[in-house]
DNA sequence: ATGAAAGCGCTAACAA
DNA sequence: TTGTTAGCGCTTTCAT
C-alpha cells in the first residue's frame, strides 16, 4: 500500500479534497464531524504530507544547505550537531554538503542548494575559493548566504560569522603572562592561513609590550609535526617552560610529546591552547583553553539566517566570543 | 529576478515546454538547432530545475535519511563523512537527522523521512527503540531501511551491517590471555543494547574457557561514568593488571582515572580498548585497540542499501571486519 | 521534430 | 461549511 494522499482520503469520504485539507490543519470553519472524521481515516492510514508537492505549491522549503570542508573534525561536528538542534525545532532541515577543501566540488554544492531550492545557506570557504558569484545570485534572489568559521576577505561585504581570533590568542597570551613563565614556546599552523596569522599577530602583540618572558614562534601543519617539533624544543638541555597551542590539531601533538618526554604539566611546563574544549578535557590534568565553540557559533549562524529569512537586511559580521576555561595545566 | 523555468524559456523561445524540458536532456529526436538554442538560453537564465517538481513528477526522490544519535561523535562523524562522499557520486544527497538518542525524536525524525520520501533510511536506533512498526512498514513501501551500529535484536529479521562486534571482543581478550595478565577489568556500555551484549558475550566466552584470569565485568553509560567506575576499582589495595574498554567513550573515562591515579600504563596496568583509532592515538603511549571503521561501515551500508534499491530482497546481515591495531599499552 | 495535454499532491482564492 | 478551480514546475504519452 503506498502512501496515502489527500484525494484518496476524499474519495473514501466522498468529500472535496480541499475539505480534507482543510480538516488536517484544524481550519476554522470546518465541522466538527468533519474534522474528525478525516482526522481518523488520516491516522488509520498513516497519512504523511508530501513534502515535494507542499513546497512545490508554496515556493517555501524548510531546508537549509550547508557547505563545509567536512564534517569529520572534532571542530565543525560539532558545529553540525547544534545547528540541526536549532534548525529542526524551527521545523527546518539540513542539506549537509563537504567540499573536501575542493573548489569545484564545492560549486557543485551551491548548484545541489539551487536545485533544492534552499531557504538559505550556510558555507565554509575553501581556501581557494576566490569567485562568489554564484552565492551574490542566489543572496540577490532572496536566499540568505551566512559565511562562517572561514570567510570572504574583509573587501567582500557579505554576513559572516567568525571565531573571535584575535581576542582568543590575547587571552591566551594574557594568561602565560601572569602565571609568570618565562620560557614559552607557541605553536602556529600554516602561517599562510589567515587564521593563523590572526592569532599569531595578536600573540606577540601581547609580549611585545614587556620583556620579562622570552617567547619562541615555530610552525606545525598536522598533530605529528606538532608532535616532532614539540620534541626538538624539549631535548634540548633547558626546556620551555610553557606551550601554546593554537588549535587541537597542535595541541594533540604537544600532549603526546610532553607525555613521551615525561614532562610534568604544569609543574615543568605550562600547556594552554585554543580549543573546542573535547580534546583538552580528555586529558589529567585536564588542559586550560581558550574556547572557540562550534556549537555558540552555530547558535550565532541561525540566528543570523532567521532574522535575514525575517527581513532584516543589515549585512553583519557577527564574532563567537572567547570564554577561557580553567583546567589543571597552568600553575 | 527569480528561478527560470522550463515554461520561462518556453515562452521566450516560442517553443513548447516539452520542447525545451527534451532539448535540455538531449532527447534525440530535437533538432541540433533547437537543442543549441535552448541550451543557450537555459544557461543564459542560469536555469536550474526545480528538484520538488521533478520528485513531485517522477516520484522519485534522490535523498537518503541517516538517524543516528548525534553526529558529534568521533565514530559516527567519519561514518557521515564518508557515506556522503558515496552517495554524491550516485546523484543522491543526505538527509541528517540526529535523535540524541531519544526514542520520541527518532520518530519524528522517521516522520520527517516519510514526509520528504526519502529513497532509502540508514539507521542507528536508540537504546530505547522497541517499536520497529514505522519502519518496517517504510521497507512495505519500498523504502529499504539499512541498520547500522545500534542494531535490532537478533529476533527481528532486518538488514543490518555491523561491526563484528563478537570478534572485535573475542581479539581484545585473546590479546590480554596472551599477555599473561590475570586480574582484568572488563567496562561495557548500557547492557541492554545489543552491542554490549555481543561484546560482553564474547569477551566472557574467551575468560570461560580458562581460569588463570580473573576477570571483573562492570558497566558505564557515559566517559564520566568510566571516570568513576574506574577510579573505584583502582582505589583498591589491589589493583587490576589490565583493564578492556569496549569503546572510546569508555576509553576516555578509564584512560583519564589511570593518569589520575597515576597509574603507569603498560607496566602497572595494560590497555586496550574497541575504538575508531582517534582517540586511542592521541595519548602516549598509544592504546592498543581493535579498530572497528566508520568509514568502513558506510561504504558496506552505501553498497548493502544500493543493491536494496536495484531490486534485491534478500536481508543480510553483514559485518566490518575487526582489525587489531598495536599500541604501547599491552606488555 | 514538435506540441498538446494530463497529472504528480497540494494550497488557496473564489464560489456556492 | 464545503466544493470548484487553477496552478506550482516538471515529465511523458500520444498526436501531429
Amino acid at each position: 500500500m503506498p502512501n496515502a494522499t489527500l484525494k484518496k482520503i476524499a474519495e473514501m469520504l466522498n468529500i472535496s479534497i480541499s475539505t480534507v485539507s482543510r480538516a488536517l490543519k484544524n481550519h476554522p470553519d470546518i465541522s466538527d464531524t468533519t474534522r474528525k472524521k478525516v482526522q481518523e481515516l488520516a491516522a488509520l492510514l498513516e497519512y504523511e504530507p508530501n513534502a515535494y508537492a507542499i513546497h512545490l505549491r508554496t515556493n517555501n522549503s524548510k531546508l537549509f544547505g550547508v557547505i563545509l570542508p567536512t564534517v569529520s573534525n572534532y571542530f565543525y561536528h560539532s558545529f553540525i550537531a547544534t545547528l540541526e538542534e536549532e534548525v529542526r525545532r524551527f521545523g527546518y532541515s539540513l542539506l549537509i554538503l563537504q567540499s573536501g577543501d575542493n573548489a569545484s566540488i564545492e560549486q557543485d554544492n551551491i548548484r545541489l542548494c539551487r536545485t533544492n531550492r534552499v531557504a538559505g545557506i550556510f558555507v565554509c570557504i575553501t581556501p581557494e575559493t576566490k569567485n562568489f558569484t554564484a552565492l551574490q545570485k542566489m543572496e540577490e534572489q532572496g536566499v540568505p548566504v551566512i559565511y562562517f568559521d572561514k570567510v570572504p576577505p574583509a573587501s567582500e561585504t557579505c554576513n559572516k560569522v567568525c571565531m573571535a581570533d584575535a581576542e582568543a590568542a590575547k587571552i591566551a597570551a594574557e594568561t602565560l603572562v601572569k602565571s609568570g613563565r618565562k620560557k614559552i614556546l607557541a605553536l602556529f599552523g600554516n602561517p599562510e592561513m589567515s587564521i593563523s596569522a590572526k592569532r599569531l599577530d595578536s600573540f606577540n602583540a601581547v609580549f611585545q609590550q614587556q620583556t620579562a618572558a622570552k617567547v619562541t614562534v615555530d610552525y606545525a601543519y598536522s598533530s605529528d609535526e606538532a608532535h616532532q617539533v614539540t620534541l626538538k624544543h624539549f631535548s634540548k638541555k633547558s626546556i620551555p617552560d610553557a606551550v601554546f597551542c593554537m588549535s587541537d590539531e597542535i595541541l594533540i601533538g604537544v600532549h603526546k610529546a610532553l607525555q613521551e618526554k615525561s614532562v610534568q604539566i604544569p609543574k615543568q611546563t605550562a600547556l594552554i591552547a585554543i580549543s573546542n574544549g573535547f580534546i583538552p578535557k580528555l586529558f589529567y590534568p585536564e588542559i586550560n583553553y581558550v574556547e572557540t565553540s562550534g556549537s555558540k557559533l552555530a547558535s550565532l549562524c541561525f540566528n543570523r539566517m532567521m532574522s535575514c529569512l525575517a527581513g532584516s537586511s543589515f549585512i553583519q559580521e557577527l564574532t563567537v566570543d572567547a570564554v577561557y576555561v580553567k583546567g589543571g595545566s597552568v600553575n
